[in-house]
DNA sequence: TGCCAGGCCGGGT
DNA sequence: ACCCGGCATGGC
């Protein structure tokens, strides 16, 4: 079977596993580009614990993000780790969104797919897959996010080289799947959830992975478990 | 008690 | 063009 379609056969798999994800857990997109900052290499429980001390000091704006001084933000953002690193790259994509923007999203995002990823990728901070977080997820465009989960799983299933970069992850999802957000934001958040149930990082493989059954030709695309 | 978590930068080869 | 040390808290 050629790769793109256990690619395709993957996601089917999943979904009927899972269910829709409903990704990016957040209430608005300036909060998606927020929480993809502040979730870099990072557990996600510790970057909720982060944004709701912004919630409660107000500061879950761009106009309060651009005001308030790097102290008191690196104070918030304590439980999400790396938070002096993080206060700073915050701060560097507020100065974006507040010098070239008017420190609106929305004009943020009326830039094209790639001139918006080149954009957000110039701050300093601000890597690949962050970047994507934010186009795929805040501004709701088609580029697919890889993480360390989608190089893992892929990997172990045979789909992928273990030294294919980032570029040539995207590359291959993307050619692999309908040009659809949606499909784009499930898969992302699926690759997720069955990395941490199934695919932990210090065993070399995935013995009696159920997620293999799937990948073979004849087999229906229906989860056991 | 180490290892891991939805990375990225800057300096060095 | 890679390679590596550093950044840091919280859960298991």
């Amino acid at each position: 079977m050629q790769t793109g379609e256990k690619i395709r056969r993957f996601y089917e798999a999943l979904l009927a596993a899972y269910g829709p994800q409903g990704w990016w857990p957040a209430d608005t997109p300036f909060e998606v580009a927020v929480g993809a900052v502040l979730t870099q290499n990072t557990a996600w429980r510790n970057v909720e614990r982060a944004i709701a001390n912004l919630r409660r000091e107000g500061l879950l704006s761009p106009e309060a993000l651009a005001r308030v001084d790097a102290e008191r933000l690196a104070a918030c953002l304590r439980p999400a780790g790396y938070f002096r690193i993080k206060a700073g790259r915050l701060k560097n994509f507020i100065r974006l969104l507040t010098e070239r923007f008017g420190g609106r999203l929305e004009d943020l995002f009326a830039l094209s797919t790639s001139e918006l990823r080149e954009t957000i990728l110039g701050v300093s901070g601000i890597g690949p897959e962050t970047a994507d977080s934010i186009v795929l997820y805040a501004a709701h465009r088609p580029v697919f996010v890889v993480d360390t989960y989608t190089a893992r799983v892929l990997h172990r299933h045979g789909l992928a080289e273990q030294d294919a970069t980032y570029a040539d992850l995207q590359e291959l999802m993307q050619s692999s799947l309908p040009d659809d957000v949606e499909v784009f934001q499930e898969y992302h958040a699926l690759l997720v959830a069955v990395a941490k149930r199934h695919c932990k990082k210090r065993r070399p493989v995935c013995p009696g992975c159920p997620l293999e059954p799937f990948l073979e030709e004849g087999q229906p695309v229906t989860p056991m478990w």
